[in-house]
DNA sequence: TTGTAGGCGTTATCAG
DNA sequence: CTGATAACGCCTACAA
């Protein structure tokens, strides 16, 4: 016997669909003794609700949709843990896209995910990204939103942040705590807004410590990745041979830079200090162990949903919701390369 | 205007809901001015089918259910990667849950997954299952069903693996080739199938070779984490000092038993030569460089989205499918530590 | 070429 | 306490 429905329980016990429906979902109105014969044997014949009428009926699929650039990133990963543990003990699942940092795929995750009718979206955009008309359309289409880490701070949803900004003005800070005098940036790219707030942060700690900023010591990824780490460290040690301390926008690419000083036998922190950001697992098993900006990808993955579910059941009920930052904290982690 | 339905450019069009539909959907018996109007307006109205009702009438959601032990791990957010590219690029969406490396999760994952009424399920077994009643329910209610990488040989699903006892012997056939004598086994838990494999797969090699096998040499994780490794590494400097070779289940424990040796000048590969297994991004950055075993986690991921596939479009068909066993080739990557 | 009618399985309303 | 009926939106025989 393949797919019990309603009608085929109504059907054996002699009763009606409607009885046998209240009597399952716990309706006061029911015989006690109906409601045990129809409980009883929905149990015996597994019974299990038909979740595309249920859909239909209710118009909400008890799914979200997730679009990130990378799936093999320790960040993101971490928060995908953080989105979809918080989202199953709420009872919903979770549809993973990604973006894989383009424009074109995101635009289109988000279509098939609207299409799917989706009961909200929470989204990091990649780092393309920079005139995303069509996330309003998300929130004209009143699907609730929430925005965490690259965010785009014009379209008015939800979003979970770090201050990216006061976490590198730390890190560069720590950096000049240790005695650095001449501090090279490895940022992201340019569209990104972390990436230009990480940079901002550099800047402004330098200014705020009498060091003056050198266009010239700011490096650029494209790809943010482990060879460009390697790249930008040759470059740095080549074109500044007296730089003493690196920020580097990720512990990915802090990590290539670190590669090649190893390689090179360039002491760190001896001849000179860096610092990541993220804290990725990678960060503690190189050596020497990397500094870092610790920042909370599992606790925003959780934040992220919980807000989203608000605004979900905000919607539900036919209350006004009104969209809310979550800013949560940084900490400097200090291991052996600073 | 909220959600556009049928009804609604029926009505607009004066014309009947059948029609509607048919010209969308390309019928050929629409008149061509019908058919125009209609599609004009469709697009207009930026119509979209609601996903609800078109689940209920074809009974299929073109959403599939992955279940894994860990999202945050480098082999499973490749995999991860690997099917829902490969799922996207045929019209399939991808439900992600983790098992968290239970038992009783992986069990209540399945049951909301086929509750969900997904299409397919692909699953990578937790560690602590072995007796996984659970999974010939899925088959008993016809639910296409690929396992990989960690599977239980006696559920007759399609599976996607590599031969981990063949990739072990050949990683410690390497250690031997370089020259060592008595090797060490860090292996995996008790239950999973890869773990046992990989470790009769080292066992083999060393009968291979001559060289009698020693079960004090063979220490088992419980957790496979970075610290197990440090901690195993401890005691197998402890309790044989004259050990010249390890052979570990994973690169995470791998670097564990680096990350000591390195604390503990103990050289590698002078001293002690070390091969981990699955070639995590990690394995490359840490000093020295680690040898390990390619798995290819993405075109399994990939590989196990098409036998899913496949099964899904038989079972549509009502043609009989007979499961199939895909076995990939790993390769032994030489770095430095062998 | 167009439209009517029935059904997918559930839920909610309302009358009995 | 029970059940008939309609509706969610789409699809598809079948009839006109």
């Amino acid at each position: 016997m393949k797919n019990i429905t309603l009608k085929q329980i109504a059907e054996t016990l002699g009763i009606s669909i409607t009885t046998v429906s209240k009597a399952l979902k716990g309706y006061t109105d029911v015989n006690e003794n109906t409601r045990k014969s129809v409980l009883e044997l929905a149990e015996r014949l597994q019974y299990m609700p038909n979740s595309f009428a249920v859909n239909l009926r209710t118009q909400e699929s008890k799914t979200i949709g997730l679009v990130i650039p990378e799936v093999v990133h320790h960040f993101f990963s971490n928060v995908i843990r953080g989105i979809i543990e918080e989202a199953e003990k709420n009872g919903y699942l979770v549809i993973i896209l990604q973006s894989s940092e383009s424009v074109a795929y995101e635009k289109k995750q988000i279509e098939l995910l609207v299409q799917k009718r989706v009961d909200g979206i929470i989204i990091s955009l990649s780092n393309e990204s920079n005139n995303e008309t069509y996330l309003s359309q998300i929130i004209t289409k009143e699907i609730p939103l929430v925005q965490f880490d690259k965010i785009s701070k014009l379209i008015p949803s939800s979003k979970v942040i770090i201050n990216d900004q006061k976490a590198a003005y730390h890190a560069v800070s720590h950096l000049i705590a240790k005695g650095c005098k001449k501090i090279a940036h490895i940022r992201g790219p340019v569209n990104p807004q972390n990436a230009i707030d990480r940079f901002l942060g550099y800047k402004k700690a330098l200014e705020d410590h009498n060091i003056s900023f050198d266009p010239k010591l700011v490096y650029t990824c494209t790809d943010v990745t482990f060879e460009e780490g390697k790249t930008f460290a040759e470059q740095i040690i080549a074109s500044h041979p007296d730089v003493d301390g690196i920020f580097a926008i990720t512990d990915l690419v802090a990590v290539g830079v670190l590669a090649y000083f190893n390689d090179h036998k360039i002491r760190v922190p001896e001849d000179i200090k860096l610092i990541g950001f993220s804290n990725w697992f990678m960060s503690q098993v190189v050596s020497p162990k990397l500094s870092t900006v610790d920042q909370p990808s599992f606790e925003m993955g959780k934040q992220a949903f919980n807000v989203l579910l608000e605004e979900i059941n905000a919607k539900k009920e036919g209350i006004a919701f009104s969209p809310k930052t979550i800013e949560l904290d940084t900490t400097i982690i200090e291991r052996e390369s600073t």
